[in-house]
DNA sequence: CTGTTAGCGCGTTCAC
DNA sequence: GTGAACGCGCTAACAG
């Protein structure tokens, strides 16, 4: 406990209590093997002592670990934090400890950290993307531990996936939107390439309207995903000519930058335009009128994902893939549109 | 590679390369003592064979790791979010790994996490408040190992600190709020006890209020710090009797919460009432009218506290403690109140 | 119920 | 520049 002393090891543990080593690996992991006095005079001695078990040590010596590692795209959404923490529930519970990375949408930079995270022998891994490049497949597949693929649902997952098909999303979305009579509708969304799920909802948006003949009218804004690229993303679509009669966001934070830029621009929502989102996020909840979104289940994703996490470090295989639904909530920022009489 | 063959070791490498496992260990690691030659041939042979360095044994003889982990209260926050990303970058650059852990504003959890870390062995710790348990304090500094408590400044750190003077900001913000003419303020915030920094920058505000013979009323909302526990606080603080002049949020999130609140019960911004928030959250960069706030350095704070974290693990220590400064915003949802004339 | 032996996969320390 | 022995702290497997 002072200062200059080292700490204490199983060893030291062992010979103050007079017992062997393995007596006290058995006591202060509960395993069976251990009479409960000498349990219990063992677990004091090592409080006292200020014994602090190397999991290091332990784990070299299992071959094993409880680290479950998490890549997800960014933590300023909380889509993903919601997500996680639908996990962490499910895994601290089965006594597995979290690893979190932020891979900020870049594939290198996470195939980066999955050559790292490998070298910890981690029980489990959760990616939140779908495309990977080859090398990463190769090592997870070739390293033979549980991988769950997260938000999106792969085709062919490296090991299992747990998501939406956000393609079939934005299609319904489209859908919606034609039948409430839509005709000019565009897309907010971010620079191309860095959210591969949202130009999935935005193909299924588009080939909506293109069975009615009708275009989407795409338009990217040179930043991350937040409210000020709505707004900004708003601004450029409110400029075109002709202006759109709906928006589509990226999700419910850009839409909400959206409505504001409406708002600043003095045009009425849903009267002059259409707003719609993506997830149902509880800024919603506070706005004067309901957003049009279609709600995603992220907590019950994340525990889905986790229970099928558990059981396959477990050594039960579950489902490959399992596909989330998702819930369009009509609201109040978009509504039936006249007939056009041209 | 293939799935029936096992995990390569060191030895096998050096097997294959026809040289002493030491040389691989050097080769591999970038250490001095092998040459260009041999290097270069292990390298490639060791990528061909698919060999995975295990961290548990180097670490385990190297007796550290280059682990830092991380508390922080939530993820659902920009706020924590934008102090992890700030200390990621100088952290990752030092070569040191991240593990960030929600303690959901629990000490007792934030307890049971660090025993669990400190089997782990890691370089460092930051804990992302300053009260915790005498066990988990006498623990970390019998630890020997590099301490960070961040967003707070603690009076007697555990090791190191890196934060704000919450009452200050708080005090700074009452004294402005005097000066503009309010008389009946309220704070609105979370369940007491949830937030201890919250209630500083409340203890901060109804000083200054205090010394002008003003009362500040505290409105603590049963709920997670969000939109709508800000729009929840804000519809009871409408509800009072009389009616506040003006009402200081826990955060922004809380103030947009409360803006809301007010329009959906047509009061007018500012003229009826005064709104202020904290942090100066980017929601505020697309809100009609610039929300009254003070302003946080987070990223700042968070490549701060890395760049101690990096130096104390190399050695060398810097300061014990650091106060980063707080911008109070005036924006244009609070304004200069006439005189009452009774 | 308890102890002994033999590693886990690597890095340090010294020798050459 | 290279290699052999030993140890990091702990646990599995077996013996008693």
């Amino acid at each position: 406990m002072s200062l200059g002393a080292k700490a204490a090891k199983i060893e030291d543990v062992a010979r103050a209590a007079g017992v062997s080593i393995m007596s006290v690996s058995r006591a202060l992991r509960g395993v069976d093997g251990v009479s409960d006095a000498t349990r219990s005079r063992i677990a004091d001695l090592a409080a006292e002592m200020g014994y602090v078990p190397s999991r290091l040590a332990g784990s070299l010596a299992q071959a094993t670990t409880n680290l479950v590692c998490i890549s997800v795209p960014t933590l300023f959404d909380a889509v993903f934090a919601e997500i996680i923490g639908g996990m962490r529930e499910t895994l601290s519970h089965a006594g597995l400890e979290t690893i979190i990375e932020t891979s900020d949408y870049d594939q290198s930079r996470e195939a980066a950290w999955v050559e790292r995270m490998i070298t910890w022998s981690p029980a489990a891994l959760v990616l939140s993307d779908v495309d990977h490049t080859r090398e990463t497949r190769d090592l997870l597949r070739s390293a033979n531990i549980p991988v769950m693929e997260l938000w999106d649902v792969a085709d062919d997952p490296i090991d299992m996936s747990v998501g939406l098909d956000h393609r079939s999303v934005g299609y319904e979305m489209g859908v919606h939107l034609v039948q409430l009579g839509y005709t000019r509708p565009a897309y907010v969304g971010i620079a191309s390439g860095r959210d591969r799920r949202s130009e999935k909802r935005m193909s299924g948006i588009a080939e909506a309207f293109a069975s009615n003949a009708l275009f989407l009218t795409p338009i990217h804004v040179e930043a991350a995903p937040s409210f000020e690229a709505g707004f900004e993303g708003a601004r450029v679509a409110l400029a075109k000519d002709p202006v759109p009669d709906v928006l589509c966001f990226l999700n419910d934070h850009l839409a909400f930058g959206g409505l504001m830029a409406c708002e600043a621009a003095g045009i009425n929502v849903p009267q002059d335009i259409g707003i719609a989102g993506f997830n149902g996020l509880n800024i919603t909840n506070v706005l004067p009128r309901r957003l049009t979104t279609s709600s995603t289940p992220r907590r019950l994703m994340g525990k889905t994902a986790a229970r099928m996490l558990v059981a396959a470090v477990r050594g039960v295989r579950t489902d490959r893939r399992v596909v989330m639904p998702v819930t369009l909530d009509p609201g109040a920022t978009t509504r039936h549109r006249p007939v056009p009489t041209d």
